[in-house]
DNA sequence: AAAGATATTATACAAGCGTATAATAATATA
DNA sequence: TATATTATTATACGCTTGTATAATATCTTT
């Protein structure tokens, strides 16, 4: 008979921040924006709606910081994938190549973030910043990959390529990610090491894991 | 004195169908979906709210409507284009490239325009039909252009082709339009000439059109 | 010119939204 | 153990949304 009979549970500021964030963004990724309100928020993550506004001064602060998470989290993980990649440069780029083609980078869901994203980067400036400095950074890390190449190229060339080779595995991605059934098991990261191989003249696809490896 | 007295006149059923899908859409252009309201719409196509429900059945239909405007004007615009082109294979396919990769195709409202698209479908099935369906009609346009071209190459072959050629062309698009600023006049273009003729192993950007001319 | 058909307006309703405020209960502090 | 602090709940308010229905004005038909 000594159950817990508390009707809640006091919690840490930062820990109860990130519930709500989560809750954000699991919704925001399952349904969009429509059906990601207060009160869903609220419920997913195991509180009343009132709460919200104690952590956040209004829901859009709240989406901004879910959507600041989201892309986060989305550099961390491509940074983490170049970090663990071996010492060639080639193999090194198309490592990092081959994981932004397949899920669970390519997935649904996360393109559904995604455009969620796009739509509110419209209204809001401070979005449309962050949304700018995420793309900028992750063009970086790829025209960083492309840099350490052994072959010779000017700087024009190098941003030229990199915009480039960021716009096959951009539109890759978008498609794969929209249209799951429309292509095969590892053709988007054949195709993407094949292209971006063909712009920058050097051959990719020999680094792609070998199947069942 | 004989000025017009009449509250509102009369339209033809096409007409005033047209004029709302009209407004709906330049709603969902300038301020997208959380702004295009039935009052909204019904303001913009000057006539009364309750107007819209004697023409759609529900709002979510002329939301149906709206998209399946876009998408068939994108198609024949794009149609339009390939039509003007010259006689040469290469040319073609040259012009088709760089209408797609400059303003009014890039364009950030149109952009808005497809994100919200994009969003729409993920929760309605017919949406996402007509979007594959879009999607595979503008790709197919592309690999008839590609497989013009006086080269040799299996039906494989010509379908990856027109997947990769497909990406850079949608991946550019998307960047070009979320981030104007970003790019120089004419970069784009010719980033997407380059590209594409790189992996077609062919010259493209001679058959860019002079500056100036 | 009169009558009928219906496009259009006017008005109202229920539901959901984000937000505000006061009461309450859990926890830290003394 | 008593007290103070504040995280959390409970409740309610005003607004906007999409929708439903009845009245009205315009146009067509006779």
């Amino acid at each position: 008979m000594d159950e817990d009979r508390r009707k809640f549970s006091r919690q840490h500021e930062d820990e109860r921040r990130a519930d709500l964030i989560s809750a954000a963004i699991a919704l925001l990724a399952k349904g969009g924006p429509s059906l990601t309100t207060v009160r869903a928020i609220a419920q997913k993550a195991g509180v009343t709606p009132g709460l919200i506004r104690h952590y956040f001064s209004s829901k859009e602060a709240l989406m901004r910081a879910a959507y600041a998470q989201v892309m986060e989290t989305m550099t961390n993980d491509s940074l983490a994938v170049v970090e663990t990649a071996p010492d060639q440069p080639k193999a090194r780029l198309a490592v990092f190549i081959a994981a932004s083609l397949r899920a669970p980078v390519v997935d649904p869901q996360a393109m559904g973030l995604w455009a969620g994203f796009l739509h509110q980067m419209r209204q809001d400036e401070d979005m449309r910043a962050a949304h700018e400095a995420g793309y900028l950074h992750y063009r970086n890390l790829l025209q960083g990959l492309i840099a350490d190449l052994p072959r010779a190229a000017s700087a024009a060339q190098l941003r030229a390529d990199a915009i480039a080779c960021n716009a096959v595995i951009d539109g890759l991605w978008l498609e794969g990610s929209a249209l799951p059934h429309a292509f095969e098991e590892g053709e988007l990261e054949r195709i993407g090491l094949t292209s971006v191989g063909a712009i920058l003249g050097l051959d990719l696809v020999a680094h792609l894991p070998k199947e069942g490896k």
